[in-house]
DNA sequence: CCATGTGAAGGTATTCACAGCC
DNA sequence: GGCTGTGAATACCTTCACATGG
């Protein structure tokens, strides 16, 4: 059934599948079973026609999906093919890492300007980007910036989130281990990294005993 | 009702629970009522009732939940208490930022060993921490280490997972952008970074249209 | 025959409303 | 009065089974 809301999960797997098409699309294919799709992002099948199905017919009944109209789709739907350009703020270890990590290009997503407080880090260039006094961040505002990604520590995060919302920012990426409070037009995608592992722990099963949480 | 099962969904919260007790102990508290632990982490106060429901009597009515012994019984839940030591995989940017990374203290999470095949980086220490060679890496079975981080580039991910896993790993933080496959028995959990980045912009409102997704 | 697309069934998690207790 | 703890109601997501179409 065509136009049906998209529930959230979906939503949260269609990066996913994005990466895979890709993936598969270099390898000279251009369309794809939901089954072999499977088998690379680690979804089950049911579970991509099913998701695939709430926005439309792109597949083929006894071939598969078309690749690029399908890719191009997700992209749409995920707004990849206007929302681009990000800034990041600060420059530490882990937003130095971020600069130079090559994965955000096959979503189309660029990194376009950096700023921290650091009177020793303004100036310089890391990956093409020079890095630029925190002050200044209201100058995003003319650069047509919606993304923002925020790697300073706990206790910046929220006068950081301020001043991105105030620059005209419109989603943020969170690093910092703590909640941000922005309005509500504003989405913050929080990303706590030592909680992800954290809950690992809780899947290994105990040594010698019966009873045992079963993974997911 | 004590002694239910626990939803994976309040499995995933309780990291968030936690980091939320141990800042509020550190403010000097005892107690802490479910709406004001609410207002501190970003969750529904009737949600986390339910959560901390599912294993036992916290609380007290009138007054909230006693912040130690609520602490202590979610680390042993999550098996914090026993589980704490980590090997990292790959000292690239990412990987030499989550060696340089304090939060993983807070959950009583350590990196105790790194590995890298790059002969430029072994022997090199950062934040007390040895770069070893990772063909060397079947030694971590005699360290007592359960935790691996994987930081490598995505061609790398799956050999550094058998390795690791053959090494008697139990569970994996993956940062490589893939699907990674392991015996049952072992648990992965994939964290994609630019995939969080790539899902941000679906939740930006469209300037000037009606219809408009809600934020999560 | 193969693979999609989808109603229906089943399972899980969230929200509500309020009884129970300090 | 305030706050926990929880059955019941609701909403959501996943899985199944199979009709439908290339």
């Amino acid at each position: 059934m065509r136009y049906h809301r998209i529930p959230d999960e979906t939503v949260r797997r269609l990066p996913v599948y994005l990466r895979g098409l890709m993936v598969s699309a270099n390898q000279g294919n251009t369309s794809i079973s939901s089954r072999s799709l499977a088998d690379s992002v680690g979804v089950n099948s049911w579970q991509i026609r099913k998701d695939f199905s709430y926005f439309g017919d792109f597949g083929t009944r006894g071939v598969g999906y078309d690749i690029e109209r399908l890719a191009k789709e997700i992209k749409k739907i995920l707004r990849l093919d206007v929302i681009r350009r990000a800034v990041l703020v600060g420059v530490g270890d882990l937003g130095s890492a971020l600069l130079a990590y090559p994965g955000f290009g096959i979503f189309g997503l660029d990194i376009v300007a950096a700023f921290d407080v650091d009177p020793k880090k303004i100036g310089s260039t890391l990956n093409g980007v020079t890095i630029e006094d925190f002050a200044g961040i209201d100058a995003v505002k003319e650069r047509d910036i919606s993304l923002a990604i925020v790697a300073v520590p706990r206790a910046e995060a929220q006068v950081a989130a301020d001043r991105l919302v105030a620059s005209g920012v419109k989603g943020i990426l969170n690093f910092a281990p703590c909640k941000v409070s922005v309005p509500r037009r504003v989405k913050v995608i929080t990303l706590d990294i030592a909680m992800e592992l954290a809950r690992l722990p809780y899947y290994i099963p105990r040594a010698g005993r019966a009873e045992e949480p079963q993974q997911a």
